[in-house]
DNA sequence: GTGGTCTAGACCACA
DNA sequence: GTGGTCTAGACCACA
């Protein structure tokens, strides 16, 4: 029922990232509203402080508007989610290079082995 | 004091990793003895039947090899190690790329990126 | 009311020579339902955790399938089913062979005298 | 440091079989002197009233005879000792092909595997 | 209800 | 001391 969520990080920076990532796939649109507080707090089954932290730093970044009169909406500014969605990816790269590494592989031969992959992929379909 | 285990995977599986890797990386040398159960567990901060399960798991795996009464060995078979680094790599590449396709990147822009990532690392030296 | 154990052999490898033995002769179908863990542990008089034990490793060998939530069920492939009972019957003859060493009987003697023993069952018939 | 015995028969059972076998396989002489109670019951780990009670089986069937002065030796009669052996032949037999019969081969299958088994080993020679 | 995991703790064989 | 087995019993996810 409640979002699946491990102990290993802060739960907040969970949801930060479980967020972030609603917005950058677009299951969030730009300038759409975000369910209320309470709403996704009872989803996520947190406390909806931890909820409301978690807006917080969103909003930090950029990525919601604080709407005066009613609730949050998405930024309007794609450039920005785009800037996000980069730094993911940059992060899930250097992740993914270390633990590459751990194994025994260089960058470089991790390189050349997601190549073989999206090559053999190429010519399956 | 324990080691870091998070709660979303079997504490015994995160376990068969942690010393796949010790393997893989050479901490545990190929035919080298390993800690005993009790020892590891204590290590670990599980019970030694958890261990033990862990155990089961990776002599399963033929990495490694029970000497009753004196405890257990690496294998000796560095072939079966190379195999298991391999199995492990094509997971983590695989489960980049999802990560990478849940941001919106194709197996083809991951694979540029990873390539602009690891040049530029290049230049740097 | 419980199974018959003896001491000699842990019990849950003697769990996992009966329950291959009811699925070789057919009392437990290709593609059907076995008894829960805990019914059958209650049957065999056993810990509901030496069951489970004994499963995993049938479950290893390909005979047992875990239907999550649902129970477990035989496995359909006749031709595994059909391996393992060949296993079995190898194991069956080297021990039937070396218990007749034992008596002082070379193993063409042995098949002398079963033989013989055959041969007059076919004539009582 | 005892001998290894099981619960499922009667103690004194097993190991008037163990000494059976010792006499079949020359392990004690025809003629030679045996062991007494006592040392044999150290040996074995059982009590000597047990071990007293199987001597007396063995007596029975003619294999051990008492001397009035001193102790126990194995019979004179070879063709005695000799039908003993096929006795327990026999019984190793039909249990070997009741055991076949339960992975459903019969008698005459349980006899070409056997056939095909020693001829196998023939060849290898 | 079903399977899966885990702990605490006992006892065993082997050497 | 080392690995192996077993029990009792708790708690979890899934549906």
């Amino acid at each position: 029922m409640a979002w699946k969520l491990d102990n290993d990080r802060p739960i907040y920076a969970q949801i930060v990232e479980k967020i972030k990532l609603r917005i950058i796939s677009g299951f969030y649109q730009p300038g759409g509203k975000l369910p209320s507080v309470r709403e996704l707090a009872l989803e996520a089954g947190v406390n909806p402080n931890t909820m409301q932290k978690a807006f917080a730093e969103l909003e930090n970044s950029g990525l919601l508007i604080t709407m005066r009169t009613s609730g949050r909406m998405v930024t309007e500014d794609e450039e920005r989610i785009s800037m996000v969605r980069e730094t993911i990816a940059k992060e899930k790269i250097d992740a993914f290079l270390q633990d590459m590494r751990e194994l025994g592989f260089d960058p470089e031969q991790s390189f050349l082995l997601i190549k073989n992959n999206v090559e053999q992929k190429r010519e399956e379909e």
